[in-house]
RNA sequence: GGCGAGGUAGCUCAGGUGGUUAGAGCGUCGGAUUCAUAACCCGAAGGUCAGGGGUUCAAUUCCCCUCCUCGCUACCA
């Protein structure tokens, strides 16, 4: 029987899910497993949160804690996340688990064996007072090709150049800010350079299925080559590779396994807990040719996932690879990215708790569904969810099934109604004009009893719902969206042209038709939208008194029940309940009160600037301003205004001009530390050479220079 | 800097191996209706497909250049 493996990749974590995260990889999957399940396919849909890496660190050391508490809070705050969102996860799981280790720790292990991992000794920077070794990130300093000294440990920025980090003048450390010891350390490379060809043809295989983004960022890399690439850091956090076979005990001390190689094994791990937990073997999950594996992601994990996993799976041997990749591109927030820092975000637990009616979660599932960024950026509105729901999700579903409801109530006490002798072969009909619904002859006879209007409707659902589940299978989710919703459309135009209103009066056995068949296609959507909208479903299952999947794992069978939304199901008679409103409209005021919480204080109206004055920030990043020593200071001669200061950078040492002689007194500078522009041209004033400029505020004929507030800053410091 | 993606109606987005009228939803305007959450249904208007150049009988689609946005390069979907 054929299996379908998804995952979403794992957050990190480090931090919040926000809602970009929700619609690149995790909405999108969820939408995808429960369609396969509701279509009677098994599917096992894991995930979990990624819990290693040096951020981890030192988010831990900057909130004084350990990193098991970072990794609990996000881990828990994560989950509940999903859980309220409607996640259909078989399981959640998380990395720092034993099982993970092991996991990890075996898939080092057999690389090992099989030759793919090669051990090379090298120098890196150590900080002494952090007891770590720096990862190229923390470490910055001053380039060694352009004289740049906002360049990191392996690449400066501003030219681009790449380097062994010890080459980088002047190391900092950003985590101590003290300046880092050169050490020995042993590393463990993965062979990706062996696997060139496989990956080439892997790629080339799945080019027609792949969307093209994948398919281009996976080609860029592989046309660079692919090279070796160390899967071991020095760290403290994260999979210890301590006394695997085959490494020497020494070497390996202190070594963990490199988060991107341990994190998408964790996909494996879920599934190796999930089926001990179920009973079932998990090797037919990653290691059977009958399953496929589908890997959601967001577009900046796209290597990770056709290249590096695939690599590490080949390497290890016996396994499947992705069967397909889809990345969905990356969702805007009313125009800008998505930042924590300015406080420019919409978190998952954030809008719970502003939205508690639990309508809202099915809510912000179809807005933002509606809009994935599945060709290329897209873009989150207020305007835009409070437009849909109201317009969309109120005013065609919701308003279809409330006044199938009412109407029910009002002219047939809630039950589905009775059908007179002439329609009393509707569900045979029905069904045989699905079946043949090309032949002229069925459909002029089916509407020569029911009526043109429903002929035309049970085709949009036929139609509609073999145009969803291609739509599915080809991950075009918003399109699938836009089908579905088309049901309903035609299902509000069905009611309206049949006027059941005025049949009641006229011809009450065409009203009971109309009615009854209302209700199925209620019956049917509800199915139908299940997906996406899980708790509304379930809401509508509950008032129709009729039990139906939401494609959630507890309610998976092998019955394709897509394909039977097609067919009425609700016999003669059924009691339905009293209907409630499934979309409150949202008024301006909530909406407004979002998007003002937006940004904070930048939310206020930026004051006018001239744009000419405004400079960015690699403008400014230019500038190199620096603390210094004044080692000594003494008059010019013959100058009112300049005094000669010596001053000392680190270990290196300059003169510098400065114009303060009329405030202040030459001794009075000698062992202040002041800032300097580091970078500033050499320029020659009274015979004597400036090597940079000293920074200084004045205002109303008062001066003074500028200094550190604190003796903890002495000099070398980067001023920004 | 290098590599990749994208710039299409007022808005959010589809599409296009070059060929008569370039699509959807929403918004706007008009009509019809009252079972329903001032909802639904019908209809209309709206686009030199970022800008410039080239190839061609023909370019929004192919090529080149420029501008803008984004990703990767460098473990945040």
């Amino acid at each position: 029987m054929k299996r379908t493996l998804i995952t979403s990749a794992l957050p990190y974590a480090n931090g919040y899910l926000h809602l970009g995260h929700i619609s690149g990889a995790y909405l999108p999957a969820d939408m995808y497993a429960r369609f396969l399940r509701i279509s009677g396919e098994n599917v096992l849909y894991v995930c979990g949160s990624d819990e290693h890496g040096v951020a981890i660190n030192i988010s831990a050391e900057k909130e004084k804690v350990s990193p098991q508490t970072i990794i609990d809070k996000y881990h828990n705050a994560n989950k509940e996340a999903f859980e309220k969102f409607g996640m259909s996860f078989n399981i959640y799981s998380r990395t720092s688990l034993p099982e993970h280790h092991e996991t990890a720790r075996e898939f080092f292990g057999d690389a090992l064996k099989n030759g793919y991992l090669i051990e090379k000794e090298e120098e890196q920077f150590y900080d002494t007072q952090a007891n770590m070794f720096l990862p190229d990130r923390y470490v910055e300093g001053i380039c060694p090709n352009c004289g740049s000294d906002k360049a990191r440990g392996d690449q400066c920025d501003s030219c681009g150049a790449y380097y062994n980090q010890t080459e980088l003048k002047n190391p900092i450390s950003i985590i101590s800010g003290k300046t880092p010891v050169v050490r020995k350390t042993t590393h463990w490379y993965y062979r990706f350079d062996k696997f060139q060809q496989f990956l080439e043809d892997y790629i080339s295989s799945n080019e027609s299925s792949w969307k093209d983004n994948v398919i281009q960022q996976t080609r860029s890399w592989l046309k660079a080559g692919m090279a070796e690439r160390a899967i071991t850091r020095d760290l403290s956090w994260g999979v210890s590779i301590d006394s695997i076979d085959g490494i020497d005990k020494e070497k390996a001390k202190g070594k963990v396994i490199y988060v991107w190689f341990d994190a998408v094994l964790g996909y494996i791990t879920a599934t190796k807990i999930w089926s001990k937990a179920n009973n079932q073997n998990w090797e037919l999950w990653w290691r059977d040719s009958e399953t496929d594996y589908v890997a959601f992601i967001g577009k900046d994990n796209i290597v990770f996932h056709t290249i590096i996993f695939p690599a590490i799976l080949k390497g290890a041997g016996n396994y499947i690879l992705p069967k397909n990749v889809p990345a969905n591109e990356f969702l805007n927030l009313e125009g800008q990215k998505f930042s924590k820092s300015r406080n420019w975000s919409i978190d998952l637990k954030d809008y719970f708790e502003d939205f508690k009616d639990g309508q809202f979660v099915d809510i912000l599932r179809y807005t933002l569904a509606m809009n994935f960024p599945e060709t290329k950026d897209s873009d989150f509105t207020w305007k835009d969810f409070q437009a849909r729901a109201n317009n969309e999700l109120a005013a065609i579903y919701g308003n279809f099934v409330n006044r199938t409801l009412q109407f029910l109530h009002k002219s047939f006490e809630g039950k589905v109604p009775e059908l007179s002798d002439r329609y009393k072969n509707l569900f045979v009909d029905w069904k045989n004009l699905i079946d043949n619904y090309s032949s002229e002859e069925v459909k002029s006879k089916f509407s020569e009893i029911y009526g043109e209007n429903l002929l035309n409707l049970i085709l949009s659902l036929h139609k509609g719902i073999e145009a969803t589940s291609a739509d599915y299978r080809k991950f075009k989710l918003r399109d699938a969206l836009l089908d579905t919703m088309n049901i309903a459309r035609a299902s509000n135009k069905y009611f309206n042209d049949e006027e059941p209103w005025k049949s009641f009066k006229s011809d009450k056995d065409k009203a009971a038709l109309t009615l009854n068949v209302c209700c199925q296609i209620v019956r049917s959507l509800s199915l139908l939208f299940a997906p996406i909208l899980p708790f509304t479903s379930e809401k509508i299952n509950d008032i129709l008194g009729y039990k139906q999947t939401t494609g959630f794992p507890s309610d998976s069978s092998d019955v394709n029940y897509w394909a039977e939304a097609s067919y009425p199901k609700l016999p003669e008679n059924h009691f339905i309940k009293q209907p409630q409103i499934l979309f409150n409209r949202i008024e301006d005021e909530l909406i407004q009160n979002q998007i003002s919480k937006l940004g904070d204080k930048t939310q206020q109206e930026p004051t006018p600037v001239e744009e000419s004055n405004l400079i960015s920030i690699e403008d400014f990043q230019k500038i190199s301003l620096k603390t210094a020593k004044v080692i000594s200071a003494e008059k010019m001669p013959k100058s009112k205004k300049l005094l000669k200061l010596q001053i000392q950078i680190g270990n290196e040492t300059r003169q510098i001009l400065a114009g303060v002689a009329e405030y202040y007194q030459p001794e009075y500078l000698i062992g202040k530390i002041i800032v300097v522009v580091a970078n500033l041209k050499p320029a020659k004033l009274m015979g004597e050479e400036s090597n940079g400029m000293m920074l200084a505020a004045s205002i109303d004929g008062k001066l003074c220079f500028v200094s550190p507030e604190k003796d903890d800053i002495q000099d070398n410091a980067i001023v920004k």
